[in-house]
DNA sequence: AACGTCACG
DNA sequence: ACGTACGTGACGTTG
């Protein structure tokens, strides 16, 4: 018999701090679980073992020896986050049919050590842990697998020698003599790693070690530390001893593995939302054990036919839709389809439908020449505003989630047979959270505003882009050669590994800043090294050209469809702030800033006879800040029609505007640009150039100016710990759980996302019912023109050259009435045949 | 798959 | 002593 004997306790640790905080949409924390079953998993893989157990510490242990307070003391600093996921992990294992063990006046290492006896006898003992301590276990019938945050390292007597020098039962007398703090064992004070090691290979043991005492060339003051600390190597070696008498199951076959208990598992798995592992354990799609909080047993079956021109349903109807197969559901019947003109007529029919994803149906109607009507709920975007950090949405995720009976007896038609009740429970759900009218007003309607401009897309000037990729390719090839020149040495630019060496060893440049895994050579650190070293500026050259070379021409080509267009993907589901993303390509970061990247706008081009008309909204956040903080001196800086960084600084540095430099005017530009992201004085400094001081007096005195912008982020992070979320001024909410976490850092993130999200999130709120109305006013008044692009707080339409100036007018009209503030929006608005030539 | 880097608002 | 501004997507390298 094999068994795998882990410490829980230690593993739990090393996967808390091991993974980035994770929980629910409930605000449960669930990192450490996450952690320990991947390497739970991974580890039953490699061991393959024949059965298995875990064992804990007891969480208020009567400590048969290591009672005093400072022990305790340390034990006690488990972090409530951690110390909630334990009784979740005992019983994930239960449920998987692992044994867990506990045992009063005995910690996890005991029980370790007991199970090593017990498979000490001809059977085998794997023993999986992430604490050191376990290594006096090893032995030819008992390996050590020290899970580290990367390889986990096995340890057989062999390794132990190699490693140590000593056999792994003297890790007992070392720890005598150094000590651990740990696990608060003293050892003997002053003697550390490299002395008690000596001195021990020396001398065997520790009593061996005092026997001797007397007769050892030592040095004065190690026998003097020796001498002093003999009871406390004493009790150190007891302490360090780990006990192998346990009152544990002697009876190996009583750790096999159980039966597991899908229906249990998918049920606690399925509230702690950890899906992933749900897939790795095969319990999705799992029709008969379905575990729902809505048992689906006596729910009739549907019937199901193949929809036909005489059964289109007329009235309420549900459906799903992939791209190819529809599925509708109406009344008691659930029809099938995969014909396009029968899925054409259904979606152009009237009649009230609900449906998963709108926008993907929007999208398929577009590019068959027809429309979908009468959509009047889309579940993914309910589930997205009512949780916006929820890792996919799913139907069967959200009928879990909001306790809607997952039709799963459907089989494929599980969705769609689930959708009408799943919508009125999200209906429900969003009426209480105050949200129906930013869904019924903004989020739903937009899904088809995407899908439209998804549909249209932007005309690429493929001819262009390559042309001027070769450009750039010959640039490189160059700039490669003089690099390797410069550096003596021919190596991969693109390796930030190789790189760091070739500068701060080879070339030995100073050294800012390290990563994790090495020397950071980023373009801020490279920045403040460039005149160290000619190759440095050629580096970064290098790095401009190749991210411009194969981000934006090689993908980019890749992406352009047959029409000659791009045709990006905006995801309305993805961002916490309630913004939306692009992707395939990414139409949100085409380069502007500098002017090389910014050529790249040039291929992007109104097709034939058209031209493009960009507007964006000017200082849409710090306008949305002056407004909801209610700062009436903020405020007049934007109703007197100065330039708002301008008037900053002269607030700031207390000046008529006429007497603000430019450096002032940028000064105050990054505070103000800071405060939308809960600035701190250090990067500020970094990000102006001046001192810590210096920055936290310009931000001292910007809030002195600005009082209420205070108040309101004090006020909002107050909310923000009192309900669990923060919300925009149209309700769209972002749940914060890190801002209850005991760790100062994430608590710090948590205040500075709450800050940031009602003011990130109101300026998406306001762009969003901006193409909405755009959208319908040009569907109705010039049905030639069409929104295609979206950056956040830009707007892009493609115009027919006749049409382009009443387009321009009518896309600032709407956008600035957008939304009635306590300041006006204000939009500039430019029109050319290019990206380039609109963007003023 | 994770990391470092860098493009945008 | 540590970390240090919000929100994204995409690429190349590396383990």
């Amino acid at each position: 018999m094999k068994i795998l004997a882990i410490d829980g306790n230690s593993i739990m640790n090393r996967a808390f701090y091991g993974i980035k905080a994770l929980s629910t949409s409930k605000g449960e924390y669930t990192n450490a679980l996450t952690g320990f079953m991947n390497i739970y998993l991974k580890e039953l893989e490699a061991v393959q073992p024949d059965c298995a157990a875990v064992a804990f510490d007891l969480k208020a242990p009567t400590f048969r020896h290591k009672s005093d307070a400072a022990y305790k003391a340390n034990r006690k600093g488990m972090p409530h986050e951690l110390a909630l996921q334990m009784p979740l992990i005992k019983e994930i294992l239960a449920d998987l049919g692992v044994k867990t063990l506990e045992c009063e006046g005995f910690e996890a290492d005991d029980i370790l050590g007991t199970l090593s006896e017990i498979f000490g006898n001809g059977d085998e003992c794997v023993i999986l842990t992430g604490d050191r301590d376990s290594l006096q276990l090893v032995s030819e019938s008992c390996t050590v697998r020290l899970a580290t945050n990367r390889e986990t390292v096995v340890y057989t007597p062999d390794k132990f020698r190699e490693d140590y020098g000593l056999e792994p039962i003297q890790l007992i007398e070392l720890k005598a003599l150094m000590g651990d703090s740990s696990d608060n064992i003293s050892g003997v004070k002053g003697i550390g790693e490299k002395t008690a090691a000596a001195l021990i290979k020396e001398q065997g043991s520790v009593e061996q070690l005092y026997e001797n005492l007397d007769s050892m060339k030592l040095t004065p003051s190690v026998r003097k530390k020796l001498e002093s600390g003999h009871e406390d190597a004493v009790r150190s070696k007891f302490l360090a001893t780990i006990v192998k008498n346990a009152p544990i199951e002697r009876d190996t076959a009583a750790y096999t593995f159980g039966e597991r208990k899908d229906d249990e598992l998918k049920m606690l798995l399925s509230r702690l939302e950890m899906n992933k592992l749900m897939a790795r354990l095969g319990l999705t799609g799992n029709a008969e054990n379905a575990p729902q909080p809505v048992k689906t047993d006596d729910l009739p079956p549907l019937k199901t036919a193949e929809l036909t021109a005489d059964n289109l349903p007329n009235g309420k109807s549900a459906f799903t839709f992939d791209g190819k197969k529809l599925c509708v559901q109406s009344g008691e019947t659930v029809y099938h389809t995969d014909d396009e003109q029968l899925i054409l007529k259904y979606f152009t029919a009237e009649g009230e439908k609900v449906c998963f994803d709108g926008k993907t149906a929007h999208r398929w109607a577009f590019e068959h020449g027809g429309e979908l009507r009468g959509l009047t709920f889309s579940c993914d975007l309910a589930g997205y505003l009512l949780n916006s950090q929820a890792s996919e949405y799913t139907a069967e995720n959200l009928c879990l989630a909001y306790r809607v009976a997952y039709r799963a007896d459907m089989g494929e038609f599980a969705d769609v047979c689930s959708l009408i009740a799943l919508a009125e429970r999200l209906t429900q759900e969003l009426e209480a959270a105050d949200m129906t009218a930013l869904y019924n007003d903004i989020e739903l309607p937009l899904c088809e505003t995407l899908a439209s401009m998804e549909y249209y897309g932007v005309d690429a000037d493929a001819d262009g882009i390559r042309a001027f990729g070769d450009k750039l390719n010959e640039n490189l090839g160059e700039i490669t050669d003089e690099i390797y020149r410069l550096a003596g040495q021919e190596f991969n630019i693109s390796s930030p590994k190789q790189l760091g060496k070739v500068l701060f060893e080879d070339l030995r440049l100073p050294c800012k800043k390290k990563t994790k895994s090495g020397y950071s050579t980023n373009a801020e650190v490279l920045e403040s090294i460039a005149n160290k070293h000619p190759i440095v500026p050629m580096i970064l050259e290098y790095r401009t050209l190749s991210k411009l070379s194969s981000t934006y021409v090689d993908s980019l080509l890749k992406q352009i469809h047959a029409d000659g267009r791009v045709h990006s993907i905006f995801k309305q589901t993805e961002t916490r702030t309630g913004r939306i993303s692009s992707t395939e390509p990414n139409m949100q970061n085409i380069p502007v800033r500098k002017e090389l990247g910014r050529e790249m706008r040039r291929f992007f081009i109104a097709r034939e006879g058209c031209l493009l008309v960009d507007a964006d909204y000017s200082q849409i956040e710090l306008r949305v800040l002056a407004s909801v903080c209610g700062d009436e001196n903020m405020q007049q800086a934007f109703l007197s029609g100065s330039d708002i960084h301008t008037s900053t600084a002269a607030q700031v540095f207390g000046l008529p505007e006429d007497f603000v430099s430019p450096e002032m005017r940028s000064a105050a530009k990054a505070v103000n640009f800071g405060i939308i992201y809960g600035i701190g004085p250090f990067s500020l400094s970094k990000d102006i150039g001046v001192s810590v001081a210096e920055a936290k007096k310009y931000i001292q005195s910007y809030l002195d100016n600005y009082p209420k912008v205070t108040e309101f982020m004090n006020k909002t992070i107050a909310d923000g710990e009192k309900n669990g979320y923060v919300s925009t001024i149209f309700g769209r909410r972002r749940y914060i759980p890190e801002l209850s976490a005991s760790n100062k850092n994430v608590q710090a993130f948590g205040k500075r996302a709450a800050m940031n999200a009602p003011i990130q999130g109101a300026a998406a709120d306001i762009i969003k019912l901006a193409m909405v109305k755009v959208y319908r006013r040009l569907k109705a008044e010039l049905p030639e023109v069409h929104l295609i692009l979206q950056v956040h707080d830009e707007l892009i339409l493609e115009a027919p050259e006749a049409q382009a100036e009443r387009a321009a007018a009518l896309l600032k009209e709407e956008m600035e009435a957008a939304v009635k503030l306590a300041v006006p929006l204000t939009v500039d608005v430019h029109t050319g045949k290019s990206w380039y030539d609109a963007k003023g």
